[in-house]
DNA sequence: ACCTGAACACCGTTCAAGT
DNA sequence: ACCTGAACACCGTTCAAGT
């Protein structure tokens, strides 16, 4: 997935499409019309070309949104000046991918990404390690630190784009109220108490407050 | 998607098979052979039907799914005898529900449920809420704290499931190899220190440690 | 009310051939 | 080396008709 640091040009047939356009005209159709209208079919009408050109650029449709996410990641992600503190160093730098990816829910599909290991990503996890053997932790146990973090993020974007997905979809909101509507307040009764304020409480976007939670909870010394 | 409490049966043509039916036939499609192979057309042939006779029993394939994972909860969530301390009550009602979604990997199509609002997992979020609410935090503060709790939990069975399946395919897994090998030390020190024992320290099950964590955190008075 | 058949409007990818 | 055309083996869903 790299570039390949020398390009080599081989002999043969000089290309007339090129990776990179075929990444650009991919996050044009994301931009405009959402991961879901982006095929290697569409794509390749965009681009004036067979879908099976796109083959020799991409190895496939997976490959094709790893690149779009690199790309998109390089293109948004802008270091923060790290602050003094390594709690607050943590926080700002896990704060600073959340953001990002909280911007483009299409990202939800390729964030399965083991760790986002895009290249430029890696800063901001440099910083979240490195915040954590600051706060006193072993480099194992920060490593650890960072998945916890990475997992509470991930997860925060995902439920919330699906979530979104969903409440666009009139019909399909309702479930929930119906649960809600029928809880039995004596076997359930703190559900019951806030069932009517749920929607508006878990509408409210409190990943700031969970993020300084679980960091706080990993460098406690126990 | 819950039974109509009054199953009254209409005048007309007698159904040949049932909701039941459907849903049951799924699961084992899904239990044998992955979510992947599960298509209306495919089930429909396995109860001996059309693909259009599925759809009046359930409205597309994304209620299946849910449906799916409703009666997969039901059948495999056991309430532990809940602890006295209620920082353990949290823990083990998390862990429960962890446990029983980490060991169903296709779940991570449908996670995307908003809050698991399976009507068979509600008792655990009851005892969450009500273990945060018992270690002083305000019923809001709970619920958000419960959302906090879920992310995290979604987040490391999403970002697990999806690296083991990309771990399947053997030419995919060297790419992190790749960027871990040309680190750069002096841009990114504690990455270039743990580099080497990346792989093993990230597969490492530490749910628990961050889920403690963030409990903790979310509990410490401040 | 419930089910069927045929069709619509698509997919990602492989293969064999062309330049 | 790069691109094309045609085909393979599928999808979910709608529509009109049958019982």
């Amino acid at each position: 997935m790299p570039q390949p640091s020398t390009p080599r040009r081989a002999l043969g047939r000089p290309p007339r499409i090129s990776r990179q356009e075929v990444v650009e005209k991919a996050r044009r159709i994301v931009d405009e019309e959402g991961v879901g209208r982006l095929t290697m079919r569409r794509l390749a009408a965009e681009i004036g070309s067979t879908p099976m050109a796109l083959y020799h650029h991409v190895r496939d449709k997976e490959e094709l949104l790893v690149l779009l996410l690199d790309d998109y990641a390089e293109r948004t992600l802008r270091r923060p000046e790290p602050p003094a503190h390594p709690r607050e160093r943590i926080v700002t730098a896990a704060a600073a991918i959340h953001e990002v990816l909280a911007a483009c829910p299409w990202i939800v599909e390729v964030l399965a990404a083991d760790d986002l290991m895009s290249r430029s990503a890696l800063w901001f996890v440099e910083q979240i390690v490195d915040g954590l053997v600051a706060c006193g932790l072993s480099p194992e146990r920060a490593v650890h630190g960072y998945r916890a973090i990475w997992y509470y993020t991930a997860g925060e974007i995902v439920v919330r784009a699906t979530a979104a997905r969903r409440r666009a979809d009139e019909s399909r909101a309702t479930y929930r109220e119906r649960v809600f509507a029928d809880l039995d307040p004596s076997e359930l009764p703190r559900l019951a108490q806030v069932a009517d304020r749920w929607a508006p409480l878990t509408a409210e976007d409190t990943y700031l407050d969970g993020l300084r939670a679980l960091v706080d909870g990993l460098i406690a010394t126990r």
